[in-house]
DNA sequence: CAGGCTTGTTACAGTATTATTACAAAACGA
DNA sequence: TCGTTTTGTAATAATACTGTAACAAGCCTG
């Protein structure tokens, strides 16, 4: 395989250390270790495409660990954690610290193995967003929310905006009134899909020939299409 | 709340799709239940968001139901297996045909609960596979709904649309009008069965010389063959 | 090959969905 | 706070979709 994956694991335990490492590197991938949170928060962990954290270690905890990767260096690295502790609390701060598995020991290598390639096979199709979006003359700078069509601003509403956006994200796919709604109203907020329709109409004013781009098809929604 | 998320549970012990029905309908999904693989595989499965599949069935298991679903079907709709067996191999059965994740009964229902939403969050930032069925010049996008023959956009509704899709999904194989009515209609709509024909009629215009690979026949109802 | 049944097609009407407008409520900023 | 902007609702007209009925054409079966 061209691009080995690169795993991080992290244990305090230096023989169990030994057998992963051994075991996941003749399985192809590229292992390093280090032997404590500490340890590892001295790495660059972006390099990694997987990392290993156990649990109950001396010094930081294997959750604590996951919490500063996920909320301080904000990585979205996949994780796995290893523990001893089987008790169901346990699990649920584990997922709730963003886990993308959980095995508890002592656990095989080869369910490990499958676990790893489960992981890397989901994180395969993720993409990268582009922060401006150029299509032909009009352009969406996602970061500062704002739109130029002939180098002119354009001013939307929030919503509108988002609405724009979404459309294009998903260029050439319809999406419905719910899907919309879903994505741009927050959750707690109750209102008519109608909000949509007014939304798609006052945005296709304010874009003007771009406007027809925004197609509407009764069933299916909206879609931009040029 | 608008994000409920869609879940089909697959599993022969009514009583146990009882419980997990009703816990998993009370933490906000939506839930649909079938009896055996049999009764799942006629149900549109592209319409939920995850499968929970038990793996010990009577008549087809668990693994069998999802690599149809995976390889058939050409679904990327993330799995979890539940199986009361607890042997390694199971377990790597399990992650071959693409499970997202695996539980062992007895499993707490806030475990599952768990699982579900670590499952349902990573798919947020997966870009959908593309599932599109080509025939010849025909091609369905069945994320976006669409339909092109020789690069021409074909608008067709939904009813279209899905007709199309089951037929062709089920190449080969005559389908009875009410076996269209059961799928594409929703169960509290009462029509009768000559709409199937009116839809058939509408969708063989609209899509010329294939027109003609949607074959009726007496008694059998219709089936795509080309 | 005739009669009854099933199927294909068309036209039409009812229903559902969508676009747009105007106005009111809410949120926002100075 | 007041005035402005944004957002939501309701009403309406326009459009698209879907079901029914009617009839023609096909196909079984005796």
């Amino acid at each position: 395989m061209s691009n080995t994956y690169k795993i991080l694991i992290v244990d305090d335990e230096k023989d169990l250390c030994e057998i992963l490492q051994f075991n996941l590197a003749s399985e192809g991938f590229e292992i390093e270790v280090a032997y404590s949170g500490e340890e590892a928060l001295n790495k660059s962990l972006d390099r990694f495409d997987l990392l290993l954290l156990d649990v109950m270690m001396g010094g930081m905890s294997g959750f604590k660990l996951a919490d500063k990767i996920r909320k301080e260096l904000n990585l979205s690295v996949p994780i796995i954690f290893l523990t001893a502790r089987e008790t169901e609390n346990d699990m649920l701060t584990g997922f709730n610290v963003g886990a993308d598995d959980y095995l508890s020991k002592p656990f095989s290598i080869r369910e490990l193995v499958a676990r790893i390639k489960a992981v890397l096979r989901r994180g395969k199709n993720v993409e990268v967003k582009p922060k401006v979006i150029t299509i032909d003359s009009m352009e969406l700078d996602l970061n500062r929310k704002s739109v130029t069509i002939e180098n002119e601003a354009v001013l939307l509403t929030r919503k509108e905006f988002e609405i724009l956006t979404m459309l294009i994200l998903h260029k050439g796919k319809y999406l419905s009134r719910q899907e919309i709604l879903d994505r741009i109203w927050s959750d707690d907020v109750i209102v008519t899909e109608r909000n949509v329709d007014v939304n798609i109409a006052r945005l296709r004013k304010k874009i003007g020939a771009y406007g027809s781009c925004i197609k509407g098809r009764s069933g299916y929604g909206y879609c931009f299409e040029n």
